[in-house]
Parts: structure tokens; C-alpha cells; sequence
DNA sequence: TTCTTTTTGATAGTAACTACCTTTTTAGAG
DNA sequence: CTCTAAAAAGGTAGTTACTATCAAAAAGAA
């Protein structure tokens, strides 16, 4: 209990240090697995690099995996579908949102949000984890489709869509796996756009 | 190279073996898991179970996963696709083909089939992996999409079809995970028609 | 049988995670 | 400033999935 007053404003000096040995674990992780692979980096050498014992990584992040998957844009993004105009269809809604949220964002930013999401949609393990960590919100999204679409929040048809959004994202996030171009995602603005279209063919009907 | 003519036919007396030795250790683990849940189950117990050697084990499953994702519907879904005629666009093919599949099982291949999907759909760690199986194998589904269509085989059009297509079926298949009703698809039928229903939403164009 | 190949078993090792306990650090009270 | 309680960090030991490697056994061909 001690200050109740406290409890409102979370930026106490152990929070701040605690953030920050949090992004210093994750920089050290991200940054290992880019020069030696995901498979070869140990949990020992990231806590290593980030000058903790592995005891300590481990009261972070629950897994491997979620040094990566710790992600930050997603719920902005979602925050960003909430905040658009009623008016607008979910799918409008969803195509909006995410060009506001990359256009908000520093090249920096960008940089690394695109090269997690190379590593993410590369190293089958992680993509295996995403996507069902997508899944897992999905009732949410759905939810909240159905809304924006003026229906009660388990409607059938409001699901589907939803669940139609989410496949064709995947499906333009996945570019031909097999070994045709992994490449073209280099910019924003060309994942951009091929999100937009992705959801576009979705407001044809 | 010995003989040239075996290569036709599988049928020799090792290779019966082999496939028996298959399903046994999978018929194994298959109730070992719904005995005991698959986090509680070593690849131990199921080598004992089926009197094998671990090392064994591993020869015939790459992992612990695989003895629930290696699968013999999903190709046979597949087939059905491939087989429908010509006219039916791929939604309809798809649905159909679900259809057929599913008719053609016994009743004690679809209580299997129901509690593997229940497995796998519980379980996050199968889920991620067989939907990253999935997405591995979206491009061939993409390209015959395509072909169904007309188009050609990298078509970007049928891509989104086929990744909407993907989609509301997981929506449909992952049903209000959180909480709600986990059951409902207990019989074949109420699966038939769940998808059914989900793949019908992308044909109201 | 005998030779060859395939299949199996056993052994040792790595690395992700878990459980548990001890030590250090930090924040606030007196 | 000091003392105390709590929080954070470190350390140890163990489990389990998975890999690599080699030796033993079984099956087929000659």
C-alpha cells in the first residue's frame, strides 16, 4: 500500500531502470541475431552482451522468442483502428490506420521495425508464434470490427471479415516464401502499399 | 540400384514394417496426450508405449510436434481441389471438396481426425506450428487458385482470394478462444458446416 | 551360410526453460 | 544517516527436447 498517490504515475526511478535494461536486452538480442542467425544466439550470450546473468533474461522475457515478438507497433496500431472515424468501413478503417501509424514513425524506427519483421516472417519458429499470438487477439479485432460494422460483437459475418483481413495481410506479408522475392519490402512505403492493396481487394464487392 | 523393377512398387516386407511402426508410435502419442496433456508427455513415455528406442523415435518424427501435425487429410483435402471440375470457381471447388472429404471418412476416422483438430487448435505451440506448415505450403494452394481462375500463377488477385480464403477458415476454426464455447464441433457435420458457412461469406461478391 | 545394407539402440552433449535459494540493491521509515 | 523491508539480480541444479555419433542387430541378396 504505502503512497497511494503513487500508484498513478508509473515513472518512479526502479520502473525507469527496469524499461531500460528491457530495451537493452532486446537491442543486444536483435542485434546478435542479425549477425549470427536466431538459432545460433544463445540466451547465455545475450545476456552476456547485455551484461546480465541469464537468471535475469529470463524474469524479462518468458521465451526466446518474445525478444522478438515483444513488439510495440502492433497495439499502436490497433489504437490507431479504434481512433479512426466511425464512418469509415472496418477495412477503410484498417487501411488508414496503418498508414498513419508508419507515416508517424522516425526512418529509424522504420529501419528496425522492418528489419524485425524480416526476422519474424524468416525464422519459421517465430512466425509460427506471431501469428497464433495474432490469433489470441483475434477475438478482439473481431469484436471490434463487428462494431464499426454496427453489429452485435460475436456476429458471424463480422468474424469472417475479419478473419478474411487477417489472411490476406499474411498472404502479402508472406511474399512467396518458397524463394521468389523476399526482397521488395525494403522501404515503408512499399510495405505500405502492398498492405493497402492487400486490403483493398477486400472493398471490391 | 540392386533391383529396378522394386522401385515400382513400395509394397516390400521392410517398408509394411515401417509404416506400422509410424502409427503405432503415433497412435501412441495420440493418447498419451489426451491422457496426460502434450506438455506432460516425454518422448520417453512414448518410446515406451510403443516399445521403441528414443533414437527410434526421432528417426520416424523430426519432433515431438509432428506426431500430431504429421497429417493424411490435408493432402487428401488437397487432391479433392485439385479434382473438382473445372467450372466451379475455387471457392465452391473448396467447399465441395471439404464436403467430399469428409463423406468419404468412416466414423472412427473422423472421431480421429475431430480429436487431433481439437489437439492441435488447443494447443499454442501445435497451432503456431501448423499454421506456419500451412503458410509454407500457400503458394502451391495460391498458384492453383490462380490457375482456377484463369490467371497466371503468381496473380495477385488470386493470391488475396486465396489468403481470404485461409483465413476465415482459421476464424472459423479457432472459435472465440478465449473463453467461450470450445465445443460445438463435435461431429463432423457441425465442422462440415461451420467451414462451409465461413468459405460461403467470400462467395456473396 | 555369408556378405551387405538397413534399421535400431545406446551414449554423450547442447540449449531452452523451470524451480529454488541466496545475495545485492534500493526505497522509504525512523 | 541508519536501519529495515521489499524488490531485483545472481547462482545452482534439474528436466526435456533435440543432435551427433557409433556400435549392435536384423533383414535381404548372393
Amino acid at each position: 500500500m504505502s503512497t497511494s498517490r503513487d500508484e498513478a504515475r508509473p515513472t518512479g526511478l526502479r520502473e525507469r531502470k527496469k524499461a531500460k535494461t528491457l530495451a537493452t536486452i532486446q537491442r543486444h538480442a536483435m542485434r546478435l541475431f542479425a549477425e549470427q542467425g536466431y538459432a545460433q544466439t544463445t540466451i547465455e550470450q545475450i545476456a552476456e552482451a547485455a551484461e546480465i546473468s541469464p537468471s535475469t533474461f529470463y524474469r524479462y522475457f518468458p521465451t526466446k522468442e518474445q525478444t522478438v515478438l515483444y513488439d510495440s507497433v502492433d497495439p499502436e496500431l490497433f489504437a490507431a483502428f479504434l481512433a479512426q472515424p466511425a464512418e469509415l468501413g472496418p477495412v477503410a478503417a484498417f487501411r488508414t490506420a496503418i498508414a498513419g501509424v508508419y507515416r508517424g514513425m522516425s526512418d529509424a524506427e522504420v529501419d528496425t521495425e522492418l528489419g524485425r519483421q524480416r526476422l519474424v516472417l524468416t525464422v519459421p519458429e517465430l512466425r509460427g508464434a506471431l501469428i497464433d499470438g495474432a490469433i489470441r487477439d483475434f477475438d478482439v479485432f473481431a469484436g471490434v470490427v463487428a462494431t464499426r460494422m454496427g453489429r452485435e460483437p460475436a456476429d458471424f459475418a463480422a468474424r469472417m471479415l475479419a478473419g478474411a483481413m487477417f489472411g490476406v495481410l499474411v498472404a502479402a506479408l508472406v511474399p512467396h516464401l518458397g524463394q521468389l522475392e523476399q526482397a521488395k519490402i525494403d522501404d515503408a512505403d512499399a510495405l505500405i502499399q502492398r498492405l493497402d492493396e492487400a486490403l483493398a481487394t477486400l472493398e471490391d464487392r
